[in-house]
DNA sequence: CGGGATCCCAGAAGATACTG
DNA sequence: CAGTATCTTCTGGGATCCCG
């Protein structure tokens, strides 16, 4: 029956839940989820995923020209944060003046597929929650 | 030959980031990624829906009480933002004394089912995140 | 019980200036 | 050019008090 099917399915959600959430009790070791949320959940890091994922390899200031109104400090920053994850790469060139180049790892480029996936559901979505927003906003007026 | 199927992908992805970054040089309209991110990429949306992903009906301080470490402002304030986008529901039974239930909507749930691939590759990479963070920190003594 | 409103702080983000 | 250093500003989040 379709009933024990999606029951099925539910179980294996919620199975699926309770790795990831693991011991999310104790205070360290754990959740694989919220860390990795916690690399790329900042506000210029997708950012500078995709736009390395579309020219794969970018100058720091090229990178800059692309991301509009990111500061250079934060650039340095959230570069060096995915450069520690082993997200990014980055090369230098002892030339004077020197040059620098980043681009992405294949484990970065394997998170920006998850990240495109990701894209899929919200431009699917968009809609719907712009719809919410709306009509939460109307009744709380 | 694989070359051209590679590069077929290649071209799809390039595709799918121009998709995303749409009008980014634009102030507003825009980024339907960046916008959906910024909803879950807090601290404590993601364990809001896994735990409502495993329990369906929840009340305010049961789901305090499964989520280590949050604050009752911080869960207030994560609930209404779930609720304004559409992905919770919150339902009042005027009591004495009150009753809240909340739990996901359609749309939370399927924005569930992403999170769980998400966890899937985190899972399967968090290793490898390591050991480049490890690699990192000791590059850099 | 389930929050809303207010106050306050630490740490994140921005602007600017300087350097190898 | 590609940063680092420093200063300032802003915001997320905790603590507390209150109400229906």
């Amino acid at each position: 029956m379709a009933v024990t099917i999606v029951e099925n399915q539910q179980l294996m959600i919620k199975e699926k839940i309770d790795k990831v959430l693991c011991t999310q009790t104790e205070p360290e070791p754990c959740c694989p989820i919220k860390d990795i949320m916690a690399r790329f959940g900042d506000k210029w890091s997708i950012y500078t995923i995709l736009m390395l994922g579309k020219q794969e390899k970018l100058r720091f200031n090229e990178l800059k020209g692309l991301i509009a109104g990111v500061s250079q400090r934060m650039l340095t920053v959230t570069l060096r944060s995915l450069e520690e994850d082993g997200l990014v790469s980055r090369t230098v060139y002892p030339e004077i003046p020197p040059r620098v180049e980043y681009s992405l790892t294949p484990l970065g480029q394997s998170l920006l597929l998850q990240l495109l996936h990701l894209a899929d559901w919200a431009k699917l979505n968009v809609d719907q929650i712009l719809e919410a927003r709306a009509r939460y906003s109307r009744k709380s007026v």
